[in-house]
RNA sequence: GCCCCCAUCGUCUAGCGGCCUAGGACGUCGCCCUUUCACGGCGGUAGCACGGGUUCGAAUCCCGUUGGGGGUGCCA
C-alpha cells in the first residue's frame, strides 16, 4: 500500500533536511470550520513538527463574494483553541506573508504577467456556450474546454474584443503523462489530454484558485502539500503550472503531495456543512476537550500503534508518518469520539477539570461568575465526585446542579418524579427523613450507616429499591453523583429539607 | 459519459508474502464490582467484496469484476 516505513524519512525527505521541510494549512474563510479541516491542520502540524520543520498557516481568500471575517475569526479562534500553534501566518507574521491572498493580488498579477511573456498562457475569449457546443458537435467525451483560443492570431484576438469581449487567461497544458508518488497513496498518473487548460484568472482580472495556491506554495517554499483527497484531481495542473513557475525563476522546485482521505458522515457521504455534526464548533460548545477531540480526529485515517489508540500531541508528533495514513475515507462515528474525549478526561487530574469546568457552569448559571470563594469551595469538594463519570465537560452542570441552586429555584424532573416517588418511594424517602433527622454525625459515612440501618436492614429493601427514591428526592434525577456523598455536601438543612419537600 | 481515487468486524483501524485459527478500539450482548449513572474488570459477537492469476505459500503482489467516492467551473 505504502511505502516500507524504514525507509519513509528519506523517501519523504528526499534531499531536504528535515528541518527544512515547510507545510501549510490553507483553508478558506467561508463557513464555521469543519471536522475534516481540522484533521487535515492536524497532520499538517504534526508533520512539521515531527521534523522540526515550519507550519505556516495562510488564507485563501479569493473568492470575494464567499468570504466573510467571521469565518476568518474562528478559524483562528480554532486553531488556537486546538494549540495548532503556527510560526508563520496572521497574528504572528513572517518572511514570506501577507499570509492572505487578498493581500497578495500585486504578486499575482506580475507572476501572471511573466507567465504569459514566457508563453505559459493565453486569452481566451470563448463562452461557455460555446465551448458546449462544439463538444457536442464534435461527440468529444472530454468535458472541460477544448483549447480553441490556444493559437489566436493577434487580429483574431482583436476581432473578439472588438465585439466587446473579456478574456479570461488560461494555462497551455502540456502534452502527455504527468507522474507524481502521492505521500499517502503512491503512484499516480494523469494523462493531460484528459486535463483541460484551465482559467487561471477572471475576465475580470481577478486572480482564481489555481493560480494563487501554487504561486503562494511556490514563494513561501512549502516543500509538501497535504490537503484532502478533494483536490487529487487537480494536482496535475498545479504540477504543469509548477513547472511553469520554476521555469521563470518563481518556483525553485515542486512540492510533494500527499492526499488525506475523506472524512464522511453519517450514510456515505462526505461531511458537509449542512451537517451538524461536522462542525468543530459544537464539539467544542459540548465540552471536548482539544486533546480529546484532537486524538480522535488523528485516528481518522492514521493510527500509532496496532494495540492503542489514546495518546497525547506530544506521542503523536513523535509518531506521525505520512506514508502511514490509511488513503480509504473514514466514518466520523459520534460514540467513539465521546469515549476517546472521557479516556482524555480521566488522564487529567480533578483540580485540571475543575478549572475547565468553571466556564461552564458559569454558563449554565450553576456557580457564581466571578466565583465566589463559597462557590469555588463547594465546587473543589465536588468535582471528585463527578469526574470519573463524564466525558463531556458539558455534562458538569447537570450533574452539579442540585448543589448549588437556591432551595426556592430546585426541581426535580418529572418523570423520575412520577417513576421512583410513587406512594412506595414517599414511604421510603419518610423513612430516610426520620432515620438522618436524629443523626449526630452528617458526614457520608454516617448518612450511608444510618440509611442502610433504616432502609435495608430493618424495611429489608433492596439496596437498589431503597436509594433510588431518597436520590430523586434529594437531587432531582435518578442520575446523579453519590448519594451519601451528595447528602453530605447539601449539608444537613437543605439535606433534609429536600426529603420533605419530596413528600409533599 | 470520461478521468482519478478507494475496498479487513456495524464503525475506526493493525496487517508491507509464512508470525493470521486475522490483533486492538468504539458499539453491542452477558457477567462481576456497585446506593443510581458512570468508571473499572472479565467474557462473547462480528470482518479480509467477488473472480482469476503469480507463488511451495496471499488479507498482503498482479489483472479483471462489482461496489463506493471524487473530479470534470471565470468555486476552493
Amino acid at each position: 500500500m505504502n511505502a516500507p516505513n524504514a525507509e519513509s524519512a528519506a523517501a519523504v525527505l528526499g534531499d531536504l533536511a528535515p528541518e527544512q521541510v515547510r507545510v501549510r494549512m490553507a483553508p478558506s474563510p467561508t463557513g464555521s470550520p469543519h471536522v475534516g479541516l481540522a484533521r487535515t491542520a492536524l497532520y499538517n502540524w504534526a508533520f512539521a513538527r515531527h521534523f522540526g520543520g515550519t507550519f505556516v498557516f495562510r488564507i485563501e481568500d479569493t473568492d470575494k463574494a464567499r468570504n466573510t471575517v467571521e469565518s476568518y475569526e474562528s478559524l483562528i479562534d480554532l486553531m488556537q483553541w486546538l494549540g495548532l500553534d503556527w510560526d508563520e501566518g496572521p497574528l504572528k507574521g513572517g518572511d514570506f506573508g501577507p499570509y492572505r491572498q487578498s493581500e497578495r493580488t500585486d504578486i499575482y498579477t506580475d507572476v501572471l504577467a511573466r507567465l504569459r511573456e514566457h508563453g505559459s498562457t493565453y486569452d481566451c475569449y470563448c463562452t461557455n456556450d460555446e465551448v458546449d457546443a462544439r463538444r457536442k458537435a464534435s461527440g468529444s467525451k472530454v468535458m472541460g474546454y477544448d483549447g480553441f483560443c490556444r493559437e489566436l492570431s493577434a487580429e483574431q484576438q482583436a476581432a473578439f474584443a472588438a465585439e466587446g469581449r473579456a478574456a479570461v487567461v488560461r494555462f497551455r497544458m502540456p502534452e502527455g503523462e504527468i507522474t507524481f508518488d502521492d505521500l499517502v497513496r503512491g503512484e499516480i498518473t494523469f494523462d493531460t489530454q484528459f486535463v483541460p487548460d484551465f482559467a487561471l484568472a477572471r475576465a475580470n482580472g481577478d486572480p482564481l484558485y489555481t493560480l494563487v495556491a501554487p504561486i503562494d506554495d511556490a514563494m513561501m517554499q512549502i516543500t509538501h502539500v497535504l490537503r484532502g483527497e478533494d483536490l487529487l484531481s487537480s494536482t496535475p495542473r498545479q504540477i504543469a503550472l509548477f513547472e511553469a513557475l520554476v521555469a521563470i525563476g518563481v518556483a525553485e522546485r515542486t512540492p510533494r503531495f500527499g492526499h488525506l482521505p475523506y472524512v464522511m458522515g453519517e450514510g456515505n457521504k462526505k461531511l458537509s456543512k449542512r451537517d451538524p455534526e461536522a462542525h468543530m464548533e459544537l464539539y467544542r460548545e459540548q465540552g471536548f476537550l482539544p486533546e480529546g477531540l484532537l486524538n480522535y480526529v488523528a485516528l481518522l485515517g492514521w493510527a500509532i500503534a496496532a494495540d492503542r489508540d489514546i495518546f497525547t500531541l506530544d506521542e503523536m508528533v513523535e509518531a506521525f508518518q505520512i506514508g502511514d495514513v490509511n488513503p480509504n475515507p473514514a466514518r466520523f462515528d459520534l460514540k467513539k469520539c465521546e469515549a476517546i474525549n472521557g479516556s482524555h478526561m480521566r488522564l487529567l487530574s480533578v483540580e485540571d477539570i475543575t478549572h475547565r469546568s468553571i466556564p461552564f457552569l458559569q454558563q449554565a448559571g450553576v456557580v457564581s461568575d466571578p466565583l465566589h470563594d463559597a462557590d469555588a469551595q463547594l465546587l473543589e469538594r465536588a468535582m471528585p465526585l463527578v469526574a470519573e463519570r463524564i466525558n463531556k465537560l458539558a455534562e458538569v452542570p447537570d450533574m452539579l446542579a442540585f448543589l448549588f441552586v437556591d432551595e426556592a429555584e430546585f426541581t426535580r424532573d418529572e418523570d423520575d418524579v412520577a417513576k421512583l416517588l410513587d406512594e412506595e418511594g414517599k414511604a421510603v424517602v419518610q423513612a430516610s427523613y426520620d432515620a438522618l433527622a436524629a443523626l449526630g454525625e452528617w458526614s457520608t459515612a454516617a448518612i450511608d450507616e444510618a440509611l442502610r440501618a433504616k432502609l435495608v436492614d430493618e424495611l429489608g429493601l433492596k439496596p437498589r429499591k431503597a436509594f433510588g427514591p431518597v436520590r430523586v428526592a434529594v437531587t432531582g434525577r435518578r442520575v446523579s453523583p453519590p448519594l451519601f456523598e451528595s447528602l453530605e455536601l447539601l449539608g444537613r438543612e437543605r439535606g433534609l429539607g429536600r426529603l420533605q419537600s419530596a413528600l409533599a
